[in-house]
DNA sequence: CCGCAATCTTTACGCATGTAAAAAACGGGA
DNA sequence: TCCCGTTTTTTACATGCGTAAAGATTGCGG
């Protein structure tokens, strides 16, 4: 066992280096002459030391941290945004701090009050839709570079955001919806975020921009906040108990809505489908991971995950450094990419 | 706009309290007079101010963080891990340092680093199999206090533990099989962790002890570390096509490679279930949360994962607190838990 | 071997807070 | 109003490291 040291003091004793001299080591070995560095080197070999991470960071002015708040983690969209940011933060050298706010604005405020009280260099916040609380969101951007992803509260229109252009991506799956069938209804959900809205916005834009006429189902909340899938597969398990939206073209708000209305289908021997026969099909929206082995796989459009990832670090970073335009606000959205499989 | 007031020295001033007593104010609002926390609420609701994480911390003997590594983030399994860990940290007043090893050795490592680093009072890791350096965890647990949750590497016998029972559990399912149909084969994965191999054992015995003839498949890789659907659904086509396992029962190391399979029978036009014709049969392991919403609902056997991270939470603050036999170290398994549904 | 520049050591202070001890102020009861 | 115990203030030191300045070493070119 190797003794264990738990200060620098005690380091520059056991490897006759002094403590300065350590310190400056360790922020970057290449400020020590080479023999120096290697005589640090094989002493860290024989001993077990660790810097203590508050002493560090407390006297850089800087922490080297990037806090993040996502909303939900049961949601493999959030992971795999939450992903895309680790890897671009660590690339670009920082430490990620990740918060949840499970879904709850409490929590969410403690969040942001961690991360204000760590002192992050700057912060990544998925908010939490309406419910989040504007105040808290202020706070952060009155301490720190900050900004939103993913979703956009209205409250907040000169922060900076980056995220998908649901107009876009909506705009275009319902599209090609209204150009292989009948005009699609709307499958919404409950008002978790404001994707939802903007995704039904841009949904009855695009109908009534082509000359049909929109319909939107699912609005009332079945007790279901984030049991997508659930409140997908009741709405619908309801309307076809009643013969009603059999043969028409269902758009929905999101994949996970999608994966419900698929098992609602299933459940009333209807095989929704582009090739079959019947009329019905179902979309949905995101290209949630497991849209391709869902049966039918689901026909949907893909919001560029990683690219919202990387740009939104990318900028915050910019911020943090002062960089370009880093005091007026931007805004990036990203386009979807329509996903043709078999369920539309 | 609030004033924004940096430290607890110019707090002080601005409030007309003494710095101690803000102190002692923070750490405990019930440790000063009523009268003066009062006070000192009212100055608070007038001015911006957080307390400096670092400092409070690396002053205190304790830090009040439970550092946790999670192999990869893409899993559902995984965020309900998380969140119940959360959960269960926040109800025992600790903040819960989340580090994601993206399922690389070396990032891993960096994470036990930054856990050291912080001195946590306490961490959990769940490992990567065999993909971990045995070396990282050493370190870990000869610094703090530390445990291993979900799953349990053979090297590291006289670690703590919380897990599932996978010999319980997988035999539950395994012979729920043998006595509804044909003794079913396995599919497996390629071994990420120690789970996959648990499993296999756990099957293969339950069905020598069965007197039947165990019968193991896809445990080549097909490039699909981590893509468990793609490699159940590639593993089964393969089979499929050329007219094998088209009536047996299929018992999947997971949901995820049984979701993969789900497919493959889609698309070979097989309607695996209990209920249907031809004999054949899939199903899985973890109770992953879409299992009731796949087509058809996937039978197969939850895991207690609330109760394994809550679990694993207040073992681990017991041994934070040197209660107990903390000295001494304890393995938990939990049953599963059989989910009759359509597959099987 | 000398001299100069680069590097290291020594010394000292700073960061924001915890915490202990002594002195001062406070509050309630008689 | 006085007294005594409680609470607060004052003062001072501690945490582990960053960092600056001055003096001591080192290494390299000549």
């Amino acid at each position: 066992m190797k003794p264990k040291i738990n200060t620098m003091e005690e380091l520059s004793e056991a490897i006759g280096v002094s403590r300065p001299t350590l310190s400056r080591y360790f922020q970057s070995p290449d400020s020590v002459r080479g023999k120096t560095s290697e005589k640090i080197r094989q002493g860290l070999e024989r001993v077990e030391y660790v810097p203590n991470f508050f002493a560090t960071r407390m006297n850089r002015k800087t922490t080297g941290i990037i806090g993040v708040i996502i909303p939900y983690l049961n949601d493999l969209f959030f992971t795999k945004l939450l992903m895309a940011i680790e890897t671009a933060a660590m690339e670009a050298g920082y430490t990620v701090i990740t918060q949840c706010s499970h879904s709850d604005p409490s929590i969410e405020a403690r969040a942001a009050e961690t991360l204000m009280s760590m002192s992050v260099d700057g912060a990544l916040v998925a908010p939490l839709g309406d419910q989040s609380d504007p105040e808290v969101q202020r706070r952060l951007g009155s301490r720190l570079p900050f900004m939103l992803v993913d979703s956009r509260p209205t409250t907040m229109p000169d922060v900076d955001f980056v995220g998908t252009d649901h107009k876009q991506s909506t705009g275009l799956i319902t599209e090609y919806l209204c150009r292989v069938g009948r005009p699609p209804v709307f499958l919404a959900m409950p008002r978790v975020n404001f994707n939802a809205v903007e995704r039904e916005n841009a949904y009855i834009a695009k109908l009534t921009e082509l000359g049909h006429k929109p319909e939107v189902i699912g609005i009332d909340p079945i007790d279901s906040r984030w049991h997508f899938e659930a409140h997908g597969e009741a709405v619908l398990d309801q309307y076809f108990s009643h013969g009603a939206y059999l043969d028409r073209s269902i758009l929905c708000v999101n994949d996970r809505v999608a994966i419900g209305a698929l098992r609602a289908a299933s459940r009333h021997g209807l095989v929704p489908g582009r090739m079959a026969k019947g009329g019905l099909r179902i979309a949905g929206h995101d290209d949630y991971p497991l849209c391709p082995f869902t049966t039918p796989a689901l026909t949907t459009v893909a919001q560029n995950v990683e690219a919202i990832g990387k740009a939104s670090v990318s900028r915050l970073v910019e911020m943090i450094r002062g960089e370009n335009s880093a005091n007026e606000s931007q805004v990036q959205l990203f386009d979807g990419v329509l996903k043709l499989r078999e369920s539309a």
